[in-house]
DNA sequence: ACAGAGCACTGGTCAGACCAGTTTTTAAAT
DNA sequence: ATTTAAAAACTGGTCTGACCAGTGCTCTGT
């Protein structure tokens, strides 16, 4: 294999596995070339092939920075033209929440009807770190415990598509429970309604699973109207959090 | 912007635009630069960028070639790391109607509780050339009668993922009703469904317009897995058809 | 007719120069 | 000392011309 090919993937695995977050430098180019021990030539056309798979971005004068949209975790959603439809556009979060709302449903429903005894196990794990966190401190547990579910559907297209939403929605607001919990009447039926989902997944009632885990994603769509109603700001969310979501092939 | 980025544009529309078919030798670079008037580095350069696009492919000794598998239309759906998922794995391609099926029920849903007048013109135009075409040509026409329903569902995201998911099964097999419709049976309750689904829609019937067209999703499913159990074989679908679905904003 | 050497392609790498934006540093002017 | 403008030191972008390394053709000697 060409040099050049050997270096852009070293660089992409670099950059994937954590060492460079989106926005981030990359070493200039005669940097590169002089570390790695090649020359100029192929390091620019290594980078070229990247920029061609959307991972860095270059600029004259300044240098190549990691795109804000990483491949991996995003490539249906997170990045493309599709992109500009949010901007200006906090109706589209209920598009998402929409079509969120369905596809919870049918992960849930395919959950009971098709998790093994690891799946289970795992979702357990979840649902009790989910109950002994404090609310308040952030969303990781009850992300945890969705994710759990959406991979007992053992659909990897199901789980891909809903992660993809997923970091679209973080890529617009901080929607999550953060943002919820606060209030206590809405924590109480948050709680509720998670341990009725988790009772429905693990005791096998697909049909019961579907509903429950579409009346909560419709829940908290509502919620989040009301809020935006009142006038409270939906926070924005910091770029590394977008980076989770990358258990596609956790099944596989 | 820079020589180099210009020029890969300008191959990949040559590429794209009909000029060169897959499987096609590209000029060699030094030709390249010649005809275009720029130094070798930039032709490289800008090669290596459609590499990473996966527009082409190189062979040391031999030259460039036009890849069998053309993104541009893909962006999201048919290129990328989920694609691994498809290398032989068929039931992916259920997985895949699995979701579809969920889908295209909440699309129609929402198309029978939102279409304004001109969706239903936009629905009944294609119904009727969907009826009024002969089965054994292509699949354009079945193709446009679900478009404009899942356009007629006012939801963006919707539209997209539904694109998205079409195009990743485009590039797997041709699995439409190309290879359905030559068995008169399953054509005859095709054209069934497809008339119920419009007529659930153009009459507003929500909960009847999802049920019909989930069943539609599931049926062909099933018809495709009965072929494949007959032996049947799967026609790959040719390139050219898969820069179809673009058509992401059309309601914007 | 055949085998093999050579040649004419192909892409891959290298070196060094220069151009063109960007940022920092430096030096001059206030 | 502060401000401002020039200059230097970065960044990536392009060019040139050379050489290496695979591939395939052609021509030659047997």
């Amino acid at each position: 294999m060409a040099i050049s090919q050997e270096i852009s993937y070293r660089l992409e695995r670099m950059i994937l596995d954590g060492g460079l977050a989106p926005e981030q430098k990359i070493p200039s180019e005669r940097q590169l070339a002089e570390r790695l021990r090649v020359s100029r030539s192929v390091i620019r056309e290594a980078l070229h092939e990247l920029q061609g798979r959307g991972v860095i971005e270059t600029r004259h004068g300044k240098g190549s920075f990691v795109s804000t949209m990483v491949p991996g975790s995003a490539d249906l959603g997170t990045q493309g033209p599709l992109m500009h439809l949010f901007e200006g556009h906090p109706r589209t979060l209920y598009d998402l929440l929409e079509v969120r709302e369905q596809l919870e449903g049918q992960a849930a429903f395919l959950a009971a009807q098709r998790a093994t005894s690891l799946d289970r196990h795992r979702i357990t794990k979840a649902f009790r770190a989910l109950e002994e966190t404090d609310p308040l401190s952030n969303a990781r547990p009850d992300h945890g415990f969705h994710q759990a579910i959406v991979e007992a559907s053992h659909n990897p297209i199901l789980v891909h598509v809903l992660n993809s939403l997923k970091n679209m929605m973080l890529m617009t607001v901080q929607a999550s429970v953060a943002n919820l919990n606060p209030r206590a009447e809405m924590r109480k039926k948050i709680v509720l309604q998670h341990r009725q989902l988790y009772e429905a997944i693990t005791s096998g009632r697909p049909a019961s699973a579907q509903k429950v885990a579409m009346a909560h994603v419709r829940f908290v769509s509502k919620a989040m109207r009301d809020m935006e109603k009142e006038g409270s700001t939906l926070i924005r969310v910091p770029v590394e959090q977008m980076t989770s979501g990358d258990h596609t092939d956790t099944h596989g």
